[in-house]
DNA sequence: CGTAACAAATGAAACGATTCAAAGACGAGT
DNA sequence: ACTCGTCTTTGAATCGTTTCATTTGTTACG
């Protein structure tokens, strides 16, 4: 009894063929009632449990779903993986998370890996170019869904939120409260940011006399925020921006730190700030922070949803679903203009 | 060549046994150069990816390690996570990883999940009761390391922190500035904070003169800690604490904005404030946060390597690695006591 | 030339589940 | 008593890999 008693172990104690012990567990409806309790007290006394690993071998197919990242710890990933999982785990599969930090080698690392567990399908943020790693899944019958980046709807589904719409949305806010000397703070050589900030000169173009600056961060963190804060408080007051659009939280953070510290700029007062992703963090600042939301809770069940969609299909229809963001207004860019 | 390629397939490409193949990819020593060429040769081009379902079938186990947090997305787990992974793969094994969030259903649901999968092993951060479900698990050669907990190591192997000790460490640290009026801010109902108050206690009690007073926030977060600050910035002056220990930096994010923000209550200088886990976020808040760091890398790193014994001596020894918190001095409890 | 020694390659068996055609059991109807 | 239909149960075949006892091939040596 100490090591795991199979199916075979199970029939022969309840005296009955494998394939009765195989119905029970699959099609109860298949089996009488008596055998079906001899079978199910078997099972509980050799404390039989499924070998996975002989189901999928047999079905050709896991119950699996990879998802590979670019960083759990990005609240944006870890709220997307989550509610990937919610839903996948509804569907009776379940989701392995892969983390590629960023680096295209451990991507693949994952992306060898999930496809030797056979995964049903495969949702990911890429970082390298895996357009034909996704075409010979395909090929293969794994669908892929690309997550938080569009794609080209010949070759697989996407979910993905405007960025452009999300920049727009957050500049247009600013100039609606008066502003017209805006700067933007972040890191443009990253596609998602680089949408953000044309969002935001779309706005700007929009508005006579309004201008956009723009920034470049060394990187998305709150100290990267702290050093443009820093260099903003240096500036005479009149050449200061009068609102900041930075993108992302934690940037926004910095520059409110800064700014805060020394006490020299009032927010909003003198300089209106928003930021983008709203983090937990966001409501819970010094001043609380106006954000641009995701819908990463959609983004999650989406993706799952696509994937089902192209199982359903097999794998020749794609869909690219873009969601909207949405602007969320707190005090850091309350009142009116001044 | 649309469908998935099987070794038969390769064997028959390459015109070799099927075994061939196997020691190809197990054991290429057994296989002498020209054959060797040729299997790859066609494995490249019939684009063969080895199943693992089968290999895992016939191996009687999978390379595939369970690992159950409270919370993915709190830091803590998400970092011991990351270096159980990073040091599973160095063992070419994969780390899947189940968020239980608290839930003792959920955690029972992953259980059996990693159990049907046959993991190597299981590491855990226990919401419920699992003691039984352990043993039953050892008695299948299925080690188990409990994580952030310390273990009967008749049972199973544990990797945890000396919380006692680490607020003990915080306590000390704020009593050494001179502060004798302390406040803890935390949750009691919780095992780990009831026993970083009690270290506190401890060190309060070695001081003559010094008090440590308790108030029970509403959870652990930003927004419970800021309540705490509110109340406190209420009091009068002369009945505020001297300095405070929150039971985790959130809550110490929570009341430093609402001491900062309402301006009544310098920071260190009127009240030393220490949070605890050293999370990313301290070192940049407003007034930098002292902390306790936990060593969760070498928390996720020893949970593999104690799993790796386990598996080495058949389960029969067990141990309980007990790390050291330390103290991180930052600006929040910087200076001379007033 | 015979054979011992070794290397390389073979292919059937096994892992544990699911599937499915076939057999068995049983009662109703004639 | 016989046939038919329905409900249960059976057990061999299958999935793709690894393993290992055998066979085959090659070289060296007496």
């Amino acid at each position: 009894m100490s090591q795991t008693a199979s199916i075979k172990d199970v029939a022969t104690h309840a005296q009955v063929a494998v394939g009765t012990v195989s119905n029970v567990l699959n099609y109860p409806d298949r089996v009488s009632q008596r055998t079906k309790e001899r079978v199910l007290k078997s099972i509980a006394e050799l404390g039989f449990v499924r070998n996975d690993a002989a189901r999928q071998l047999r079905a050709g197919q896991s119950r699996t779903i990879g998802l590979i990242v670019l960083d759990v710890g990005n609240p944006f990933f870890s709220s997307v993986a989550r509610a990937a999982e919610d839903a996948a785990t509804a569907l009776g599969s379940v989701v392995l998370v892969g983390d590629s930090g960023q680096d295209s080698s451990r991507e693949a690392h994952y992306m060898d890996l999930f496809q030797e567990q056979r995964v049903q399908g495969l949702l990911i943020s890429p970082v390298g170019d895996v357009a034909e790693r996704i075409d010979t899944l395909r090929e293969r019958g794994v669908p892929t869904v690309l997550v938080d980046e569009l794609a080209d709807t010949e070759r697989c589904s996407s979910v993905s939120v405007d960025d452009q719409e999300g920049g727009y949305l957050a500049a247009k806010h600013l100039l609606d409260l008066g502003r017209r000397r805006l700067a933007f703070v972040g890191t443009p050589s990253i596609r998602q940011v680089a949408s953000r900030l044309k969002g935001a000169q779309r706005a700007v173009a929009e508005v006579s006399g309004a201008s956009v600056e723009v920034l470049d961060s060394a990187g998305q963190t709150v100290l990267a925020g702290r050093q443009v804060g820093n260099s903003l408080v240096e500036r005479a007051p009149e050449l200061r921006p009068e609102a900041v659009f930075c993108s992302n939280d934690l940037l926004a953070l910095g520059v409110m730190q800064s700014l805060t510290m020394l006490r020299t700029v009032r927010i909003p007062e003198d300089i209106a700030l928003i930021g983008y992703d709203d983090i937990d963090f966001a409501i819970s600042a010094v001043v609380p922070l106006s954000s641009i939301r995701q819908p990463t809770e959609a983004l999650g069940r989406t993706a799952i949803e696509l994937l089902a969609e192209e199982q359903e299909s097999g794998g020749t229809k794609h869909r690219a679903v873009v969601f909207t963001p949405e602007l969320v207004v707190r005090q850091s860019t309350a009142g009116a203009p001044n």
